[in-house]
DNA sequence: CCAAAAGTGTTGCGGCTACACCCATGC
DNA sequence: GCATGGGTGTAGCCGCAACACTTTTGG
């Protein structure tokens, strides 16, 4: 029973634009695409919905499929449909982005799966409007980093301060007061300090911190407050 | 030339959350759908993407079809891609949220589409997945108005404090002391004053003011302070 | 012993909240 | 003249930004 038959269909693809921290850059992972159209070029991580799938599930399949990704933060962001945006065919694009500690994955992404980590400042001309969606998964991270502490899905289950305060700096393009970071972080009540230390960064070296899992998930749709100035998230 | 050709296609849809503000109440405009599935229940503006357009056209030409509503603030929210959410075919759902003020077309609208602005407390059972969408809209409603000058849109070009402070409190649901309010909305800068008053509301009259149309734009994308604690937002 | 990064406290200011009374007018 | 809603000011507190020195240790 199809009542709806003078409607027309569209491919729907999504694309994940997935972001990793190796402790001072961050970065995207980008592909090169092995079939036409745009053979060869770099595009973000994507593919077609299929008949069985719901986007949210079509999202983890391609991730994984393409990157050996499972379990990480994903969060549909946009659909991006002008008519025009596949030369080939109209396709409505779901976006995703992604968020990973990046060490979890180095080698295998790249080994397996010909993915590549490519640092935020450095990326190269994209497909279709790949473009346009990094600009935009730029934005979103920020406005809800800026809010919510989604920036710890990008480290690894033990990390420092100054890692953390790297990965904010970076995110935000700006610089923090490490005091008044260090204050502000701790006082979300999120983080537990451990006994040890991490010794490759300095000769001191500097605590290992862990969330406490508990109040992160129960404080995620809460707000923080970790960066100064929200019109940071301005450019 | 067709590349894609073992790919599935999908119908879809936009759905419009139209949100207007008659002065007291927050309302969303609904409709009782003309045709199958689900005839005569009620549904928010919906109707598919056609081939020639893109998914903010489809939306706008939806809304100005089912509703004659033209040029109304229009965001996109969320897609809904759940394989069983129309039982008829699988169709994937573009959401998106308008503002409206309620005034310039309460007459036209009942007279002419049937569709009604029902008070946002009094929603009826919708069809779909509908119930799921407006959840989501009053939520993002909310989170971005904390943070963005939006609920102008609700309003008419010329506003008193009041019906700006009433509409806030809708909104959010919730109380504000009208001395801090007044001071936190004027401090924008956003606000002019006019030299007559509305009458309608009370016997000494309420000043009009409209909107410095320079700083609303400059400033749309900036944060503004109007709401005293954004953990007003979780509920 | 020196270089390099980690860690830590205080002060002052600005902005926010809490709070109550007078004003204008239609009836 | 009174009831109704509109308009305005202040004081105290809290939170935030600004700011510099000491500690540790590998080399």
């Amino acid at each position: 029973m199809t009542k709806y038959s003078k409607q027309s269909r569209f491919l729907i693809a999504v694309d994940c634009i997935v972001f990793g921290f190796d402790g001072e850059t961050l970065k995207l992972l980008l592909i090169k695409r092995s079939f036409n159209p745009e053979k060869d070029k770099w595009s973000l991580m994507g593919g077609f919905v299929q008949a069985s799938e719901s986007l949210d599930q079509a999202a983890n399949r391609i991730l994984k499929q393409l990157t050996g990704l499972e379990g990480v933060y994903l969060e549909q962001m946009y659909s991006f449909g002008e008519t025009n945006r596949d030369p080939i065919e109209r396709t409505i694009s779901v976006s995703y982005f992604a968020l990973v500690d990046i060490h979890k994955y180095e080698k295998q992404i790249s080994t397996d799966f010909h993915a590549e980590w490519v640092p935020l400042k450095r990326i190269p001309k994209l497909i279709f409007d790949h473009q346009e969606m990094v600009e935009l998964a730029k934005k979103s991270i920020r406005y809800k980093a800026a809010l919510h502490p989604i920036l710890f899905e990008l480290l690894p289950s033990r990390f420092t301060l100054p890692q953390l305060q790297t990965l904010y700096e970076s995110v935000f393009n700006t610089s923090i007061d490490k005091r008044n970071f260090s204050k502000r972080v701790l006082a979300t009540g999120l983080l537990i300090k451990l006994t040890d230390k991490d010794k490759a960064g300095s000769k001191r070296g500097a605590y290992y911190y862990q969330l406490n899992m508990q109040k992160y998930y129960a404080n995620f749709q809460a707000f923080i407050n970790i960066i100064p100035n929200p019109d940071s998230l301005q450019n």
